[in-house]
DNA sequence: GTCATCATGTAAGCCGTTACATGATTGC
DNA sequence: GCAATCATGTAACGGCTTACATGATGAC
């Protein structure tokens, strides 16, 4: 979970552990909150992994980067970036800039193929996926698109048999419009996998022909 | 939240363990599933904590139980209560009836009515003490709905103010839904809030008069 | 007699949290 | 000089999971 978004974000751009997060909680925020306390460990862990690297202080990524600044991010990011140029000595407690490595690129598209692990939080996990589905080939991406979809219809099935009318007033109300919040999920679904069937397009800017 | 469900559960009727957890499965399903592993242990906290007691095998709680049988629940059920009924020596691995206690209605009543804890998945949270806001009197239960409908109102509010046209096509696409979906559930509320409302029904045979 | 089901529990571990410790840089 | 922000980390703990251990009972 955790891992799989760190990695989603570095994959555009190298970033420190601080601006991570706030990314995490920019652009992800919806889904879930994550905390320092998970944050660095998670990027150690990466890191002794090698799915991720620290570019060298300094080094602007001369191997892979396109820009020439690293682009703290934030609106007052200029500043952030005048310091960090005129960074001479390392004071410990300095920024950190992970990049992903190729280890790292095998590594997401890994965890956004595999299969549910067993407990994790379906909806989430498969939001996360999906947020980030763009990286990935166009039938990778059907066939997560369509795992959810039969995820979803079982479980549709399922509730519409049983749920009939057990329980109290309150527990009734609540399933009926989990149903039918499911079955909207899986309309919504539907579109999507009408649309990546459509868009087989023959200008598919997509980066996610890397892959393959 | 999985002591919530326990108490919310034992509240109907005394229970033993291994049947709590088909209760668990069978009527809160489709929130989250809950393993013996946990259940176990939550049961002894409980215990200790005198939320809920043991009631004496054999003796069929005549303090307050109105029917005659324990009802085991499952449709075999009836082999089991014979079972049951001619048990004579506790062998060790004997059902353990957990019964609530008055700590454990003060208990319930107080974790149905508590602030979310922070950190908690406040969907669950929500949707688990929606299930059985039916014990609620009807204006902890219109507090719970309003709290509810403002937490979602503010989500939602700033979920259109900062979603415009952030990210890639599929992170967009996955926002504008979520969006939607927190509309929808807003306008459910709505309609929840309003039938509480209406709903100050002179033939109110809800139990929740106990609580005040 | 053996297998499925009922029944209770422990141990290890995962994945996250909050709270705390530490310190540099910048603006006032 | 002081506070706010930037920045990285550790420690303790929480709540839940899976895997394992144990054993009774009834069906075949």
């Amino acid at each position: 979970m955790l891992e799989l978004a760190i990695l989603g974000l570095l994959k555009d751009q190298p970033l420190h552990g601080y601006e991570l997060k706030k990314r995490l909680g920019d652009t992800l925020g919806f889904l879930w909150g994550v905390s320092f306390g998970s944050l660095y460990p998670a990027l150690r862990r990466l890191e002794r992994g090698g799915a991720i690297e620290i570019v060298a202080p300094g080094s602007v990524a001369p191997t892979s980067a396109a820009a020439p600044m690293p682009a703290t991010g934030s609106i007052g990011g200029e500043t952030a970036a005048a310091r960090l140029r005129r960074l001479p000595k390392p004071t410990r407690r300095t920024r950190k800039q992970y990049r992903l490595t190729s280890r790292g690129e095998d590594l997401f598209a890994e965890l956004l193929t595999a299969d549910d692990t067993p407990g994790a939080d379906e909806e989430k996990v498969f939001a996360l996926k999906f947020a980030f589905c763009g990286h990935l080939a166009a039938d990778a991406r059907l066939a997560l698109l369509e795992r959810r979809r039969a995820g979803l219809s079982e479980r549709l099935a399922q509730a519409r048999g049983s749920t009939p009318r057990r329980g109290d007033r309150y527990l009734r109300s609540l399933a009926e419009h989990r149903t039918e919040s499911t079955a909207r999920d899986l309309a919504w679904l539907d579109e999507l996998i009408a649309a990546e069937r459509r868009g087989a397009h023959p200008e598919q800017s997509q980066e996610g022909a890397a892959a393959s």
